[in-house]
DNA sequence: ATTACAATTTAGAATTATTCTAATTAGGCC
DNA sequence: GGCCTAATTAGAATAATTCTAAATTGTAAT
């Protein structure tokens, strides 16, 4: 954990919009006006890798970055562009309702909805 | 429906192997030397938005198409690399696994699995 | 047929998120 | 302090995709 890994963390910590790594350099900029874009890439790399955050991508839209460490899948309102954490039901495997073949084994999972979310009176 | 259109149609429905659009551009270059490799963008994108064909996002890698109409997910092997479409179980809804807000309403649903596959003997 | 028009194709340039490179800096340990 | 490794930095490079403007095609009307 170096300062840069620190400051970048503690940036996806306080605001868990889901962020570019362009948005998290703007953040960070803030409170360490000396980091490189190549150091937060490398940071959230480094992040990823160790299982701290998330990489989340819509299509070919820029990769965001997401600090929810518990299972769940991601939903963006086509309205607002507002992407929502969706756990999942209680002792539910998505795979359970897949025809995989005898004897695979998933080591990773992305599930990416988009869709509407009625409107917030 | 061009005539690109239709050629670019009939390759991917000739080997369903996930390809590229770079791979879909070698391959209808064979029978249409002139093609371009932005005609096979507009091709893939046009047969998209008609519903012929689905395009396939594996993280940041390079979109590959598929002209598979049933709904299903993409399991890539690891190990291989080869990527393979996976029904669903009978009857089954994903979004019923999930704790989606009341009255959301999906409208686009990516599942991506990478993972291993067994050894075929 | 010929013209007119709109949509598509084409070649190449432009864009853009991300990765790479090489040099510098920082941190830990003797 | 000096050494060593890993991380950071700035900027260049990469690569998939999109854009642009000109040329082509297909179609419908005259």
């Amino acid at each position: 954990m170096t300062k840069q890994r620190r400051v970048v963390y503690s940036i996806l910590l306080e605001n868990r919009d889901h962020p570019t790594a362009n948005d998290v350099f703007r953040r960070v900029q803030r409170e360490m006006s000396t980091i490189s874009l190549a150091t937060v890439y490398n940071c959230l790399d480094a992040l990823s890798k160790h299982g701290l955050i998330n990489q989340v991508n819509f299509d070919r839209e820029p990769s965001r970055f997401c600090v929810n460490p518990a299972p769940h899948v991601h939903f963006r309102d086509t309205r607002t562009g507002v992407i929502h954490d969706i756990a999942f039901k209680e002792g539910c495997q998505i795979t359970d309702l897949l025809d995989l073949p005898d004897g695979a084994e998933v080591s990773e999972l992305e599930l990416t909805i988009s869709g509407d979310l009625p409107a917030n009176p």
